[in-house]
DNA sequence: GATGAATGAGCGTTCATTCAT
DNA sequence: AATGAATGAACGCTCATTCAT
């Protein structure tokens, strides 16, 4: 958790020092990530960073968990607008605005959080929570209404497990589409990235039809 | 490449250091990897390494080529034997081929596999090759061919997003279902995997059905 | 080139962090000075030395640019001072100053200055400059004019050849005469180095009478 | 000293040997010679090389006092030959001989004998006693009979001062002529070598002449 | 609170030497 | 006697962290 100081600063500052951290840890992953690009980047000083954080990985839980919140937040707050339409139609919506959210942050956040997370992070309670909670939370209510109104089979575990890859679906379709590897590429055509999602959701929804 | 005197040592040995190396990297990634958990590991003094490989670049390009060419020739020998069935059948009996050999690693390989590369791999031209066409180049012919015969739907891009996908959505099933997070744990039951495998298969089945 | 952190220091330290690694090149060489002996004896964390240096070698060509300029400045000092009197008086006194200069330093410079230079040494276009022209850039001159005003024969590269070696000379001269072996015992005795430079200098000056 | 097995082999490949380890110590210095540079290149194993000597410091040595004893033998043999004529012939024959036996060897021997040498060297006392006098009882007769029969000044330590730079002298001299600075060219001209050598050789006749 | 020089444990790598065959 | 793989101390260097200013 970050130190008092560093809430102290000023907003700016904050938000170059995370942008800076962001970027640093997604094209390198945490154990090749370098404090001296931080600082430099971030145009502080090596010793204020201690005053900010105990030590690196410190910072490194600090983003994950701020950004899967923030993220979490986008989501629940679309939501609201959509809790009477059908499941593949929140679907939609939600990741429309996920994306849209992930695209104020540029590649790095992407990378960052589908990086192989270093073992320390599964160590604090509070991240393990987030991370291996939080896509439960959100989908499982949605799956069970979707099943109790009868739009998809009575397979709770399964419409799961297709539903919370959708998004890798996706990538893998456009990446195969647009012969690229470069996260950045497709994300940042949002049109594609949302004509793309249609047809994934429609592909599952082929899947979990009710017979 | 490992040098003369890495395939001079006795079957054992090599496999050991090869085993050790991958559990390290798959743990730590390239650049959280150390030679000193590999050498203590593999019980081999650390000068030792050096008389097998030129520098830690090297035994991991090496084991990033070993393990994906074995993985493709376990694949291919079985797709010898199944060459005329439908595209469904094809799959259920290369990934149980596949999880086969994966379990004859251990959890390692698919971590190590499916970590984000460091850069310096896809600066060899023979990697590059082997990593980026071999999923097409086993794919796409099963596609075309299952288009033809009438199986599934006429579009490539999705078929390949969606099947190539495969274990990634049945891992998560059972990550669900078994409510673990551990690789080993589900690749370890291979009657469950190929259960999993079945009805991920019949779901993708249903999305791609021809109409 | 040093960073500026270096410059940075207190001269003391610089001068100790200097001295130091003068002695450690002058006894063992390029190749033979160890970065632990440097740092131990000048009382500095390993650390610390590569915020001054980038590296060995980058000590190496300021210890050796530097102790070549201060030489020479020294001996243009000198050289003013005598602009009219006859090339063995003016090599007299330049030697009488470059002594007391290497004094300034003891027996180190000497051996350092002597010491087989390093391949990299050559590689660095100022380094090279400095090294190769300054010997002659400040005998050429002397001897023209020493030609030009009668004083010795008309044989420019005969006269650098054995002018050039003076110090040579009198370093045999010396440690044959005193029975011993080290430089810093000949150079400590100025009075006994000044007669003997008077001596080989009188031998020259027979050799390039003219007839 | 070597081993018994070192003169156990076969004078072919003791020579090679040698040869190797010259060239190598000649190019690198001690310290930055490698064992392994000169095992390749001479063809042996690593082990072999431990059969002949105990380790690096008994092969350098070995080098240093057989190249120092064989090129006395040439300068013996010849002196023998001309034990009536005046110093400067006999000098002027000599060092033809020297040259002779040093080109035999190529550029190697001379970079060996004139670099600095290593401080375990003079920690051996058959090595110092063979380094330090052998030139000295070579030239003090020389010089002592010269004097008796009145060919230079009665100033002994001024004649060996000067005579036994005169190889240094005929370097620079050559060097500077040539505009070069490797010695392997100014070596293998002798023609030029010994025309340059009978200059600097009347150059100091000039400055010993007895008036 | 901000700074950046100081620190030293730890890294990947080298290489003379040993040793089993 | 010959081999070359095995060894580990020692190397130059990195970098997160500390600390004096």
């Amino acid at each position: 958790m970050p130190k008092q100081t560093f809430y102290n600063l000023k907003e700016e500052k904050r938000d170059k020092i995370e942008s800076i951290a962001i970027k640093e840890f997604a094209e390198r992953g945490f154990y090749g990530a370098r404090l001296n690009n931080i600082v430099q980047n971030a145009g502080i000083a090596k010793g204020s960073f201690y005053q900010y954080f105990t030590d690196l990985e410190d910072l490194y839980i600090h983003l994950i968990i701020t950004l899967h919140r923030r993220k979490m937040d986008v989501i629940y707050e679309t939501l609201q607008k959509c809790k009477t339409t059908d499941i593949f139609t929140q679907l939609a919506l939600i990741i429309k605005a996920a994306v849209q959210y992930i695209n104020s942050y540029g590649d790095g956040v992407v990378n960052l959080l589908n990086h192989p997370q270093p073992n320390f992070l599964h160590e604090s309670e509070e991240v393990r929570e987030l991370l291996e909670k939080s896509e439960k939370t959100l989908y499982e209510p949605l799956i069970k209404e979707a099943i109790a109104r009868g739009e998809i089979i009575n397979d709770e575990d399964l419409a799961y497990s297709v539903l919370s890859q959708h998004g890798a679906m996706t990538r893998r379709y456009l990446f195969h589409k647009t012969h690229t590897q470069n996260y950045i590429d497709i994300y940042s055509d949002e049109k594609a990235y949302n004509e793309a999602t249609d047809l994934i959701l429609n592909f599952i929804k082929q899947g979990l039809k009710n017979k």
